[in-house]
DNA sequence: CTAATAGTGTCTCTGAGACACTATTTG
DNA sequence: CAAATAGTGTCTCAGAGACACTATTAG
């Protein structure tokens, strides 16, 4: 890593794009920002000295003033003349966020798996492919590991979810099965509802058991 | 993605570093080269208008004198004192190849999963990690995807490999049983060897059913 | 023949998936 | 009471894992 000085050879610029990923009743949705390129992710260039996910962060709050998340690295994007500035790679990032912490004026896309998804600029589809990919294997190994859900939560809420996130239905009582296992009951119930009251859980940092992620992977 | 022109900010030098491993009697092993850092992957800065995967290609043929390897991102190493040199990102890279097409002089570290393995310079001991990590993911849902064997190999050559990449021996015949309808028979035996000759094979690009990935990720 | 290795028949046990039943609420 | 939703008992079937048996070579 030594073979000429730091200094000879002109430097690309680095940048971040983030997908962040929200679920709400329509399914699963990507944060969008309209840019000079049409639709595109929020990004920003990585300042001197800064962290990848520092400047994601600032990307967020300037660009849809979001806040506190935590990021995944995806993948570097570098094809030379992927960006006609000039020398740009960019560092793809996935994230994601309940939808009741966006602000209200947010742009969502909804992903759906049959569209190729052409509309979003630069090569920010493959991004939000990969965001995807990203969280569903999270998702399949930890209980809500983002975070989208609130703190308590019922084993429907949670079946819904995943549902949004992996754009099929679940069966509901190997689901059950699965799940409770990875949880922790707060002793209280769900009251208001139609029907018999839900038990409430929370979450542990437990990994589900194999059989879950076999369940969510196929 | 466009808060300032791009011209408006220092730029970082980029970096690639490759983990690239290999199996032997030994087991997993990982190709280091003496710098003047101490020991550490070979690697390289990127130079303009390059590919991450071409500067990656770049840096073996130069080090260790390898070629023709094929590279998976694993992960953007960015801390920004990581390099006294300066401020250098890094994308680490793993890759497999056979030990046959080795260098004979080439500096080999054995991998195993109980030494924290800080006998690299940099962070380079977490990418090894990384490495091992995203190997063992192909490995579990392909049948040898780096073709660390030859084209055609017997069950138990493959076992073997397999092994040694998971580090625990593998049951023989629920190995047999999980992996032969991923593979294609040539038709032939093997000879020579004392006792009953092995059916030799060739990979077909089939998926592993889910049952072998779930033994190799166990 | 014995030794050695390849490959399979088969049993058991676990666990996913399906279905239907019970449990607990509202109105 | 009926309707609605939560949660479970239970059956079946597939498949992993273990074990031992058969198959085919060398010497």
């Amino acid at each position: 890593m030594n073979d000429k000085s730091l200094t000879d050879y002109p430097r690309p610029s680095v940048a971040v794009d983030v997908a962040v990923l929200t679920v709400d009743d329509r399914g699963l949705l990507v944060v969008v920002v309209d840019g000079p390129r049409g639709l595109a992710l929020p990004g920003t260039f990585l300042h001197p000295g800064e962290r990848l996910s520092d400047a994601a962060d600032r990307a967020l709050s300037t660009k849809a003033g979001l806040t506190g998340t935590d990021f995944h690295q995806l993948a570097m994007f570098d094809a030379p003349d992927r960006d006609d500035r000039g020398w740009v790679l960019s560092m793809a990032h996935g994230a994601a966020l309940p939808a009741g912490r966006l602000p209200h004026d947010v742009r969502l896309v909804r992903i759906d798996d049959r569209s190729p998804g052409e509309l979003l600029a630069f090569d920010h589809a493959e991004m939000v492919s990969h965001a995807v990919d990203d969280l569903r294997a999270r998702y399949a190994r930890h209980v809500d590991p983002s975070e989208l859900l609130p703190e308590e939560f019922t084993v429907l809420e949670l079946r819904r979810l995943y549902e949004a996130v992996y754009g099929r239905p679940l069966p509901k009582d190997t689901f059950r099965r699965l799940v409770v296992e990875a949880l922790e009951t707060t002793g209280r119930s769900s009251s208001g509802g139609a029907g018999r009251p839900a038990e409430i859980f929370r979450r542990t940092g437990t990994e589900l058991p194999a059989g879950a992620t076999a369940l969510l992977a196929g």
